[in-house]
DNA sequence: ATCTGTAATGTAATACTATATCAACCCGCA
DNA sequence: TGCGGGTTGATATAGTATTACATTACAGAT
């Protein structure tokens, strides 16, 4: 039940929490929350992983949305510019974000094994970046951080493995 | 004459201690620095700021040393992953790392308005990130960190530009 | 001196990711 | 009713990266 770490949680309460925050941001802002928008926002939510454009533009076409790369890339130019989205740099890939309105710099751990991208859910403090920027004279605005890693999961199985070594070595 | 922050420099210094250094760690770790590996990295470090692949392959074309994507990439890859180069994942683009044979994750600033790339001198210190990380039980190993902002001489201009107002507006 | 395995190259083709462009459309509003 | 902005549809194209396979270079073993 947890928000979004990597534990398991409540994934269709999950869903329409989210998409509910961005109907009524949208409402506020006087954005168009249109329904190739809502769609992919929607696919972005049930996968809850990092899935490239081409990925959704499938999903898309398989239901009559739209077939051409333009249609994917608004749609997710659209979510990532007001928040609901981010892109994942390192994989050419987009994911839901998990703190939706709290206007954050995400950080995002990546796992080797499992490819599974989960956003931090503790905002980093603008500390020690900040301050190596200070020292070039640098005004930070945006930050990518993304960090390349085992996921508790995967490091668990690892470490189980290591322990039994009977898996034909 | 300082490193490679956002000040000026004696370029041609740089860049002949940047190989003998890349020369010199090859030799120790029995990599082979090959003709095209080591023309790469000069066109990284003479130019001195990011580049794309397709950048540096017409180089080589025009030089006769190959024209074919993997050319590219290949040197690339090389020079990334025995860190004498960096990838800049934000904007697809590669660029010469400034301080290497010191096994860190490198911090880039990026700036919106002139495009130039920097890479900051100072080692982040493995603090929050990390401690953001052991919150969520995930074991980072490398972190791709990209700030985007303003450097010291757009946001000068930037200043001096709003403190004459007559620049047609 | 020849063999052999490994690393590096050469080359072509292709896959994957993203943007440019322009006409058509819809909707809120003067 | 007509205008203007944002959205959409459709085609084309640009930009980035990989696969595949043939070939060459070279060090170490025979
Ligand atoms: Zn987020
Ligand atoms: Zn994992
Ligand atoms: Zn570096
Ligand atoms: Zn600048």
């Amino acid at each position: 039940m947890t928000a979004t770490g990597f534990e398991t949680h409540d994934h269709s309460a999950c869903i329409s929490t989210a998409l509910a925050a961005a109907e009524t941001c949208c409402t506020e802002h006087r954005l168009q929350f249109t329904k190739v928008r809502r769609r992919v926002l929607e696919i972005l939510l049930h996968e809850h992983r990092a899935l490239g454009a081409y990925d959704i533009l499938a999903v898309l076409a398989g239901e009559g949305l739209g077939a051409q790369p333009p249609v994917a890339y608004r749609a997710l130019e659209f979510l990532v510019s007001n928040g609901f989205a981010h892109k994942i740099e390192k994989l050419n890939a987009y994911i839901a974000c998990s703190l939706p309105g709290q206007d954050h710099s995400p950080v995002f751990m990546i796992c080797r094994s499992c490819q599974t991208v989960v956003e931090a859910q503790t905002v980093l403090p603008a500390g020690q970046l900040a301050q190596v920027a200070r020292d070039a004279g640098f005004d930070i605005e945006r930050a990518v951080i993304e960090a390349e890693g085992t996921c508790p999961a995967c490091r668990n199985s690892k470490d189980a493995a290591s322990d039994a070594p009977g898996t034909k070595a």
